[in-house]
RNA sequence: GCUUCCUUAGCUCAGUUGGUUAGAGCAUCUGACUGUUAAUCAGAGGGUCCUUGGUUCGAGCCCAAGAGGGAGCGCCA
């Protein structure tokens, strides 16, 4: 019978007989080995009796080491733990030299770990933030399955260059050297593999639009790609998207939405991922004791995402928010590097950093001016402003971005003149509005920067296995 | 892409005004100890001070360029 560490921690058997597999953490006393198997951020003290042990397989009881030991289990004499294991066998069967692993029992910047993704999910801090992510990405999909939203797979090679989301990586077999032209000099894309030029996905929406307009509710959760040299802790090129869209849904539902599920994926993960997350806020904190008091979390971890799962989300219209914006004290003062004065300006980051302090909540904002937004977003009545709300976190910004859609047909068909966009591209997408078109919404949700908000890490880069930024793809 | 800061031992970092042989903790190795919780104690080994060029009698320290990284901004999720 195979037990994983987390089994024998919860079921405590004391009494019988087990075999376990994991990794070496320490050794310490030539008596006490911790070891993980990644299946909680506990490890299972070992006890060996090194007089017993041949010298050989001792010494390569080494940090690192793959391991397999049985012997029986029984309650611990020491402090740190409730049960131990009496090792009676063990096989040391990968070696790890320690004069070669760059992973000790200390602390280790995270820059430095990042430069070792492919050993870093070995320590605590990334095996949490994965067991984590893991439980994050599984209440998204409970979530929606248990509200009868169907998984959609939109497609990761996309053959419309008009979702408007930013730079976008081409995919192509052609020879980079001598690619075939086209008598005006181009790229003859009509030879390509697809026989018309394609590129990576920056969005599944429109796509999941047209999955709505069937099964009425639909989410997508896969990777998007953006090409942008976006240099920051809060993107990357290679992302995981969730992107729900619900028929018959105003943008109010949106809103009612995504509300509600922020605050189950979070509480879901904050019912089972106690011991991650509880050594995640004390990582937190830790690392906070050195910052100045103003630079620090307001309340640990945990209680900042119990805050958001019982309080409601603050809804504020643009209008009300630019109102806010300009008698603010930074805007009055000219701290902003950007002052607001106009109806109509751009929210800059700086200002969302504003709106969530002076609420001190998560913040709504909706009904956009159009001409910041996409082309895709419902008009409203006044004809100035669209249905599109964004969602706004403390300390990761905008988090959520969506829209109610526009479903009139010749209003869409208006907007993509207005935007530049060739309506024979997306004939497929105008078609929805010409054959049972309905009112319908949906959003847009980073995974990653929910990983961030939930694991209190602050670089995007430290929650994703092995993340793809400007000049660097390594792994 | 822009602004700004950083780069010293395997890791984390100290290094005074430019001045002899560049230090500490952890890790590693050797020995002691053995119910420990990142074990403890004693000793040892370990350096292209990011790279290139310059200033100077003399550069880890000053200047310039480059490389890598962080933070902030823009683009956005």
């Amino acid at each position: 019978m195979s037990l994983s560490i987390k089994d024998i921690l919860q079921q405590k058997p004391v009494g019988t007989t087990h075999e376990v597999k994991g990794w070496v953490r320490t050794f310490r006393s030539n008596r006490f080995i911790a070891l993980s198997d990644g299946s909680t951020i506990k490890t299972l003290q070992l006890v060996v009796d090194f007089e017993q042990l041949d010298e050989a397989t001792l010494k390569k009881v080494a940090t690192g080491a793959a391991i397999i030991a049985s012997g029986d289990l029984v309650s611990s004499q020491g402090k740190g733990q409730d049960i131990e294991m009496l090792v009676s066998k063990l096989e040391v069967v990968g070696e790890s030299n320690p004069e070669e692993y760059p992973l000790q029992p200390k602390k280790h910047s995270l820059e430095f770990l990042r430069d070792i993704a492919h050993l870093r999910m070995r320590t605590n801090t990334f095996g949490a933030i994965m067991r984590v992510r893991h439980h994050l990405a599984f209440a998204v999909h409970e979530y929606f399955h248990k509200r009868q939203f169907f998984y959609l797979h939109t497609p990761i090679i996309t053959g419309s260059d008009a979702e408007g989301a930013g730079e976008m990586f081409n995919v192509s077999i052609l020879d980079k050297k001598n690619p075939p032209l086209t008598e005006d000099g181009q790229i003859d894309y009509s030879k390509d593999f697809f026989e018309k030029e394609t590129n990576l996905t920056v969005s599944g929406q429109l796509e999941a639009e047209l999955g709505a307009m069937a099964l009425s509710k639909v989410y997508t959760f896969g990777p998007t790609f953006r090409a942008e040299n976006s240099n920051t802790s809060r993107h990357l090129a290679e992302f995981w998207m969730i992107e729900p869209e619900v028929a018959f849904a105003d943008l109010n539902d949106n809103m009612d939405l995504a509300e509600d599920f922020l605050k189950y994926v979070i509480s879901s993960t904050l019912n089972h991922c106690v011991d991650d997350l509880e050594f995640l806020e004390k990582r937190l904190l830790d690392e906070e004791k050195s910052k100045p008091e103003k630079d620090r979390s307001p309340r640990p971890l945990r209680e900042k995402l119990q805050f958001v799962a019982e309080n409601n989300f603050r809804r504020v219209s643009y209008t009300e928010a630019i109102d806010i914006l300009r008698n603010s004290k930074p805007n009055k003062k000219k701290r902003f590097k950007y002052i607001i004065d106009e109806w109509g300006a751009d929210l800059q980051s700086e200002h969302e950093k504003y709106l969530v302090q002076h609420f001190n909540a998560p913040v709504i904002l909706f009904d956009y001016p159009a001409k910041i937004k996409a082309f895709y977003m419902r008009l409203n009545e006044d004809e100035k402003t669209v249905r599109a709300m964004d969602i706004l976190f403390p300390g990761i910004g905008e988090i959520v971005g969506g829209s109610q859609r526009e479903e009139r047909h010749d209003v869409l068909l208006g907007k993509m003149n207005d935007f530049g966009i060739d309506s024979k591209e997306l004939q497929w997408y105008l078609d929805t509005r010409k054959f049972g078109s309905c009112v319908h919404s949906g959003f847009g949700l980073g995974f990653e920067r929910l990983v961030l908000f939930v694991s209190g890490m602050t670089n995007i880069r430290d929650v994703i296995p092995f993340p793809r930024t400007p000049g660097n793809a390594e792994f």
